[in-house]
This record gives C-alpha cells, sequence and structure tokens, in this order.
DNA sequence: AATAAAAGCTAACAATCGTTAGGAGGAAAT
DNA sequence: ATTTCCTCCTAACGATTGTTAGCTTTTATT
C-alpha cells in the first residue's frame, strides 16, 4: 500500500490538485485520464475517489482558486493610491509573477475553463468578463487624465493579459534570463512600445 | 443518403477539415468526437474515412497548412526592402489579418498542436522555434540600427505573438470595433507602447 | 444502358473512459 | 484490546472512443 504523502501544510486533496495541474497543463483537461493522474499520485485511479469526487471537481478547484487570487488583487489595486499607468503596472507585474510562481494552476485556469461545466462555466465566464472590464476601466480612467494614449482600452486590455500567457514558451525554453528581468522587460515592452521616441 | 456537399474549390477532404477546425477551436483537438464531427458533416462517422485516413491527420492538416502560411510570409517580409521595424509591423498586421480571417485553422494551429503525434509534433516545434528566431533576428537588427529600443528580444517576440492571439476574445465579444480598426489599434498599441511620451 | 468509381450506410471491434461497489489493512480513538 | 475512521485495493459497470469490414447506393464514365 502507498499512501499518499501529506505533510502538515497540504492535504492528500491538495497533492492530487497539483499533481493534475501539472497534467492539464502537459495535455490538457480531456487528454488527461484518471488513471494517468493516479499514476503520477502513486495510487490506483479508484483511491483518488477518497479524496475528490470528480474529474469535473479538480478543474473547477484550479479554476476557481487562480481566479479569486486575481480577483482579490485587483480590488486591492483599485483602492490604492496609485496612478492609472501604476495600476495598470501593478496588475501586469502581478500576472507575470503569478504566472512564474504558479505556472501550473494559473495556465490551467486560463486555458481549460472552457471544459467546465454549466454552474462553473457561466460563472467563470462571468468573473472573465467582469475582471477585463475592471482593468478596461483603468486604462479609460488614465486616458482621460491624460497618463494613457488614446487608444481602444478593450483591445489594450487583450494585449495586456494575452502577452503574459506566453510566459509559457519561457518556462519551456529556460533561457538564461532571471525571472525578474523577464517581468521588467515585459512591462517595458507592453508599457513603453517597441519603437524609439 | 447526405453526400457532402462539394463545389469546385472544395474537395469533400476540405468541408471535413473546415468543419473540424470549427469543433477543435470550440472544444479541443481531444474533447472532440469523429461522432461529432460526423454529425456536423451531416453524415455518419464511418463515412468520414472515405475521405481522412485518421482523426490525427485532421489536425496535422491545420497545423501545417497554417505553419507553411506564417513561413511563406516571413521569408517575403525578410526579402523586401522594408526597415526593421516595418518588417514587425508587417509580420503583426499578416498575423492580426489570419487571425480575423481564418481564425478557426489559426487558433486550432496555435492552440492544438501539441496533440500531434511524433514525426509531426518534432517537426512542428522545430518550426515554431525557427520563426520565433527569425522575429527575434529582425528585432535585433533594428536594435543595432537603432530603430528599436534595446529590449530583450526574445521576449518582445513572445508578448507580440501571444497578443495576437487575443482576438479570440474580439471573435467572442463581437464589438462594434471593426477588423480594420482592431489591427490598427494592436499596431499601435504594441510597436508604441501604452504610456503617453 | 452498362460499368466503374466514389461515398454513403450498418454493425461491430478492442480499447479506454469516468466512476462505483465492496472489502482489506493500518492508524487513531475509545 | 476493540472499535471507528480513513485510505487504499481489486473488479467491474456502462458509456464512449477511433477505427475497420462488408455491403449498398449514388455519381461519373463509357
Amino acid at each position: 500500500m502507498a499512501k499518499i504523502k501529506s505533510n502538515r501544510t497540504s492535504t492528500r486533496k491538495d497533492v492530487i490538485i497539483s499533481k493534475a495541474a501539472i497534467l492539464f497543463r502537459e495535455k490538457g483537461y480531456s487528454a488527461t485520464s484518471m488513471r494517468d493522474l493516479a499514476e503520477h499520485v502513486g495510487v490506483e485511479a479508484a483511491s483518488l475517489y477518497n479524496h475528490i469526487s470528480s474529474k469535473a471537481e479538480i478543474l473547477q478547484e484550479i479554476c476557481f482558486r487562480v481566479a479569486t487570487n486575481f480577483m482579490t488583487h485587483i480590488e486591492e489595486v483599485e483602492q490604492s493610491k496609485k496612478s492609472e499607468i501604476e495600476k495598470i503596472e501593478a496588475i501586469l507585474r502581478y500576472h507575470i509573477k503569478m504566472m512564474i510562481e504558479r505556472y501550473e494552476e494559473v495556465y490551467v485556469s486560463d486555458r481549460e475553463w472552457k471544459h467546465l461545466t454549466d454552474p462553473y462555466l457561466s460563472n467563470m465566464q462571468g468573473q472573465r468578463r467582469a475582471y477585463r472590464q475592471r482593468i478596461g476601466k483603468i486604462i479609460e480612467d488614465g486616458i482621460q487624465k491624460g497618463e494613457i494614449k488614446k487608444i481602444d482600452a478593450p483591445t489594450a486590455v487583450l494585449i495586456m493579459l494575452h502577452a503574459v500567457s506566453g510566459i509559457e514558451s519561457w518556462h519551456r525554453s529556460k533561457r538564461k534570463i532571471e525571472g525578474d528581468q523577464l517581468e521588467n522587460s515585459m512591462v517595458e515592452i507592453l508599457v513603453g512600445g517597441l519603437q524609439k521616441p
């Protein structure tokens, strides 16, 4: 018998979920089988069901944990006394940090949420839309205050959020560049643009 | 009996592939079944195999058609007499146009290529890496000529390419903004940045 | 009108899927 | 020492997966 390792800080369920996040990222939710997951956890497939109620529940946990994190953070930023461009930069930096430090979950949450089923699917769609609109609002405020160029705010949001998900390639290639450096480069390019002034 | 419609320009195989692209985008490659696809084509699942040899082949066709398109285009751009920043802009505009006009294929090619199997998987990984490096080279040339800011070129490539895939949300939301406008906004933001000079 | 080729059908295959039932072994609580 | 709970196991279920075989029907060619 091979029990799932459990320290004080992480329950057996947490172990399953974090292993699942790795597999979901590598192969996608649908292409990952419960027997696959079980093997990586070191247990038979049926044993997983002592800790989770379904495969769908695992995806739900991953997606909503991440979504809650971002929602909490954007609220803090909104209530801070930063300028609008600083708020955008703070949000950007948070996304990059999350993508670097909690790569698996964040990536899965971003790419696999479509496989949620309905009460959760609608909820997630709503949260994502709301999140984008809140960033859009900050950008529009920034434009009105003259801090930010007169650009199409929803397009800017879309670029910001998707640019960050490119960190995936960074994770794969493991170039010499450090995480902090990556963060600064990304912020510089997105905030400052490519062209020399 | 319901035969697959075929005009002069598109074979039955093409019809299957383009329907498959729609489904692969909506639900992902793994979550799309051959019976699913058959239903949307208007035929029984087994009948598909008179036109294609496997599910995998469909994904291969989609991915390599798109990859070839981008490869051909970047070669044209490289050999043109544009400045480096203009080359980057041309590549960017091509990506945006492709993402708008041939959404399904391009999106699937970008997100589902991981499900290719091995001679094709390695080939695609190689092509993607080569493509990124060629863009990176243009950026580095641009930096050396003083046209482009001193930024980390691979990071800039990563941002460019992933920003474009954000057009997905544009497709879904169908905002009032037109394709041309979207293209211009994206180029302006990526080339010029958010911040007011 | 006869024939060949193309494209459809039904039925079925082996494999794999998520999940459940029922029981065994070990740890914690009594 | 006995009971209770937790975790794991084996075995199996019904459903679905991609695909093949064999036959029929439609379309194209002669």
